[in-house]
DNA sequence: TAATAAGATGCAACTTTGTTGCAAAATATT
DNA sequence: AATATTTTGCAACAAAGTTGCATCTTATTA
């Protein structure tokens, strides 16, 4: 695992360091988004908090993690596929958010349907984030 | 203009104050949505913080505005249609954001497409999000 | 319309979140 | 192993958001 993780560093052009390590570990043991607050009290005392907001910082601008707006100010990071690079990412799918247990999840296999804008428009990106119960808390 | 804002107010049982008037029609005379900071800049002395923080709140539970999630840690805040009631929205249009002049606006009239979610999955509400160059700064 | 009740506002104090510069420490390179 | 390059933690700060409470404003009633 260690060694997993360390060669997506070095892939992406970053020093191997603790900190990077652990936070991109927290992100594989998980699935589903991640917003700056857990990983703060997840990492515990380990890191500063800066070296938090540095970290997602280079791990966001490395096309390693992706970002997932709320309604909540409290932006949700994720981590995106191989195809993913500096300045290109591919990330077309949906993202649900569980309005129970507050988990937001990626469907990677809901593509977002292509959508017709009024004229004038140029669209770069599309972000859908479905809200609702997800599959455990209905379970539950 | 005082007067129908005015109307709003009272339909949704609330109190008519200055902050309320005034801020409702600041959403009225702007296409597009506003961020709390936007409403704080705009309104300059006249009201307190807190007041914007609890004026937008009061708005937001009545159905009389929506948010509109955002990546950067600042939902924006557009007003709904008269469809819109305390605890039903029907907000259910595409909102764009432009990467030139940073506006964000509604497309009342590009509906969300629906989606098919995984099993297990319930669907409570859709947002899509949009960003690129809206048609005024695509002509400039 | 005046008196009263209900509700909203501003202020102060505070918490939480995010930013910046810089010296010390860790990592990468030779 | 020595050096160059990066990253980290700390401190100090700025910005954003929250809460309680006294005062003022709006709504209701007589
Ligand atoms: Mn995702
Ligand atoms: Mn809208
Ligand atoms: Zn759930
Ligand atoms: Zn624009």
């Amino acid at each position: 695992m260690e060694r997993e993780l360390e060669k997506l560093l070095k892939k992406s052009r970053l020093s191997v360091t603790d900190s990077r390590v652990k936070i991109l570990e927290l992100f594989f043991n998980q699935q589903g988004a991640l917003a700056h607050g857990d990983i703060e009290k997840r990492t515990g005392e380990k890191f500063d908090r800066v070296t938090v907001y540095r970290t997602l910082q280079a791990f966001l601008t490395k096309g390693i993690i992706h970002t997932i707006p709320t309604n909540d100010n409290s932006i949700r990071y994720a981590l995106c596929k191989d195809t993913c690079e500096e300045g290109h990412h591919h990330d077309n799918h949906v993202h649900f958010v569980c309005n129970d247990c507050g988990n937001t999840t990626c469907l990677e296999e809901i593509i977002i349907p292509e959508i017709k804008l009024p004229k004038g428009y140029a669209s770069n990106q599309v972000e859908m984030i479905v809200s609702g119960i997800c599959r455990a808390c209905k379970k539950g």
